[in-house]
DNA sequence: CCACTTTATCGTCAATTTGACGAGAATCGT
DNA sequence: ACGATTCTCGTCAAATTGACGATAAAGTGG
């Protein structure tokens, strides 16, 4: 460091986007299909290099977000997850890539936005399986996305932000167990979030339904911490230490 | 982004340190006085830009945390906070910083360690106050620090990370008090992590200590979270929203 | 050696929260 | 009208938390 010919490396900054939502019945990710070298043709995270040296990271990733989704990024969640930059991860040159992760409401509209890439929704277990092969070190970084889901679910209330403006409590309730992938009991979490202030604001309306009673329509309060926090059911204690 | 002339933008990439401690009854952080412009002999978090495009974030993390503190890093807890990189951070040139939190030990070895420029314990709480003045974005980037640490206690067994090799149950609890800034009933402190499985392995030791009935010694156990979590003592409900 | 102080640890008990369910309410299809 | 379905409220025991009494084990100063 001391060396006075040293220059600082310049390196390439990209940001790359984990867009969830919760859909049929399981937990998806938007994953794009690459157009370019390396990994032509291979599926990965939508993502990009920064336009300019004047973009900042969080508008590089709302630029983004619009650009292969076609949503406007006011009023959705999104927040850095992580940086990743193994020497290694790109063949062309160091690429450092800070990840943003995205939560959106089911159903969002024509998903293949403006971007011409086809954008497809792929269920988080069928992208972190084995056999799947993703570009880059995405697949880590899909199963960090989705363990932070999980865990930010209990204790904010962001799993609302997969609901639409409206939703009932058991559209609520769907998102927990899908994310978790558990059962929860219908009535425990019925009183469990209705009894969070300012999480659930009745809008007085009712759903219409083909079968079964009607739910009251609910909005997402102001509140953003559960407080106190919803615990996942506690694994089944084989006996072993909880590492990690 | 279809221009055929455009490039792919270069940017430095910098990696820097949140090192907080607890000491003398209070959160401490490691700041270092600056022996360069921009903002020569301001105090600024320890850190720097990467030393070559090959090496690792987490290892140039590694190797500031060694270069400031003389710390080894093995076994220590060093992870990723957050990744800054408003344009103009820094009038030089476009820099993003790549942000790590690291909780050590009180009083570890002699703190101005290797590197040649002054390091100091400075408390969290003057380092935030409003007349402070520090280089770059980094009183934000140390309110992060401390309100992740705050959270993190919540949920993880990391508050012990603060505490030397082998520490009492009170050594434990004063971590929370200081960190958290409130006082915890001893003795459901006690029962609380006593219980937790695997997070305090007692050594069988207790202290000799000047006056007040010796203390059992500890060490940590292989648990990582805390289940169920230690939660703060709810604010004093004024009955507002937590709009987080 | 004996109060007296200090600190650690154990115990108790009421209040709160959770988990497991029963049961009624409100709608649809037949 | 009847059964199926789904939402909502209620009950009750178990577990957890919060507040605090009491004892244990040290040091200190007479």
């Amino acid at each position: 460091m001391n060396d006075d010919t040293w220059k600082v490396p310049e390196i390439a900054v990209a940001v790359d986007l984990a867009v969830l939502t919760v859909l049929a019945d399981s937990l998806q990710i938007m994953l794009v299909e690459r157009g370019i070298e390396p990994y032509l043709g291979t599926q990965a995270l939508p993502g990009g290099f920064l336009s300019s040296v004047d973009e900042s990271l969080d508008a590089a990733a709302e630029r983004e977000l619009t650009e292969e989704t076609g949503l406007d990024p006011v009023g959705l969640h999104l927040e850095q997850l992580h940086t990743y930059g193994a020497p290694d991860r790109d063949p062309r040159q160091r690429v450092v890539t800070v990840c943003y992760l995205a939560f959106v409401p089911g159903l969002p509209p024509p998903v293949a936005g403006g971007d011409a890439r086809s954008a497809a929704w792929v269920p988080t277990k069928t992208a972190l399986h084995p056999g799947t092969e993703l570009a880059f070190d995405h697949k880590k970084i899909i199963g960090d996305a989705v363990e932070r889901t999980r865990s930010k679910i209990e204790y904010t209330t962001l799993a609302a932000a997969f609901c639409g403006p409206e939703f009932t409590v058991t559209d609520l309730r769907r998102v927990y167990e899908i994310v978790w992938d558990e059962k929860l009991d219908p009535r425990n979490f019925h009183r469990k979030v209705t009894g969070v202030e300012n999480f659930l604001v009745a809008t007085g309306t009712q759903t219409t339904r083909q079968g079964g009673r009607p739910a009251a329509l609910y909005r997402r309060g102001p509140a953003r911490l559960l407080h106190p926090p919803m615990l996942r059911p506690a694994a089944p204690k084989p006996d072993a230490s909880q590492t990690s």
